[in-house]
DNA sequence: ACGATACGGAACGTATCCGTATCGATATGA
DNA sequence: TCATATCGATACGGATACGTTCCGTATCGT
């Protein structure tokens, strides 16, 4: 027993974990170019990450997976909140969302969007990301409510839609092109907070 | 001269009626069953339709303008708001948003996200179909505010994004598995028009 | 040093698609 | 009747991509 646990490492040469990396990286920077999740290649991949084919087939049983693999690093943490008033701690939330640690998600996500319609796993995908960040969310306009700065009367799934939805159309569909992103957190917030009817 | 203008009716056998429309069917449909615009090939549509390739050819010069023709028949006619009440007419357009007269529209519309992304000519496609509908959001709310129903001070384009944005991530991208749908336009509405600050 | 396995590169066979060409049959006008 | 153009069907060449399999080389444990 010379191995910690039954790691034994098998023999011949190991497998270059920078051939891992440069695999995944290459694939996300197609995606984020412009390739479609079915018109990437793998071909292209191998090229782009200086890599053999065989190489990928080697650690991957095709494109399907890899690209699943590849996707999965997106994922990143959902903000948190910085805890200060419930109109500061939305807009940091309304800033965040299709503003991700990796820039390049931006341009892939909506690529997902065709596919999440028919696919299972790539809505369960998607949601996987979004629940965290809907979930800070809430938690945010429950501690309005408790804290009585939000009317208790109000309906906080549809409140949360209202606050990201605007958001997400304009960074994903680019809605409105008139629309200003920057400023546009701020003013969506004080939106739903004022509403628009006179009084 | 025996024909009205100058309808000179080339010799032959003339086009099919039949044909054309079959085609165009064939291609909405294969698209709404899940082809993306880049996957659907011409061999398909014309075995759907039930025509020969050649027939596709000597109607369009390719594929691209094929799609375009194809998918030009999706934009239908923006809502007529019935001019009641703002809020009556706002929960009209909202509830149209995602909701085109053909149904194939809601599965087809988001393969276009991501062409859209990198297309200038899908971009202005879309805006061609969603600026319509824009304006008259915005005609109603300039009443509202003309009529003094809602607050002289808010920003239009802004209040369009909020009115549309939960719709369009609900109805598009199944935002929130929670949300019903049915009574969303409503509740967004009367969420807007009274805002969520206690008071 | 030696075996084992990985590496990047290249080729291969299969499959699919595009756009064009060709076929016999069919429908129209002269 | 006859020329003409379309019909659906099929085949073709060129292109692309997949997945596999071979090289010759590089890197590991023993």
């Amino acid at each position: 027993m010379t191995s910690t646990a039954d790691a034994a490492r098998p023999p011949g040469r190991p497998r270059s974990v920078r051939a891992d990396e440069a695999i995944v990286e290459a694939t996300l920077d197609l995606l984020a170019e412009g390739s479609t999740i079915e018109t990437i290649s793998v071909e292209a991949i191998a090229a782009r990450a200086g890599v053999g084919k065989a190489t990928i087939y080697r650690r991957w049983p095709g494109k399907d997976a890899l690209l699943r693999d590849a996707l999965r690093r997106l994922k990143g943490d959902p903000p948190q909140p910085s805890g200060g008033s419930v109109r500061e701690d939305l807009i940091t939330l309304v800033s965040a969302i299709g503003h991700n640690v990796d820039p390049r998600a931006a341009q892939i996500m909506p690529c997902l969007v065709p596919e999440m319609k028919r696919s299972p796993e790539q809505y369960a995908f998607y949601q996987s990301i979004v629940e965290p960040r809907r979930a800070a969310m809430r938690e945010v306009l429950r501690r309005g409510v408790r804290e009585g700065e939000l009317r208790a009367d109000i309906d906080i799934e549809v409140t949360m839609a209202m606050l990201t939805g605007p958001m997400l159309i304009q960074r994903v569909l680019n809605w409105n092109p008139d629309l200003d992103e920057a400023t546009l957190p701020e003013k969506v917030v004080d939106g739903v907070l004022a509403g628009i009817r006179a009084r």
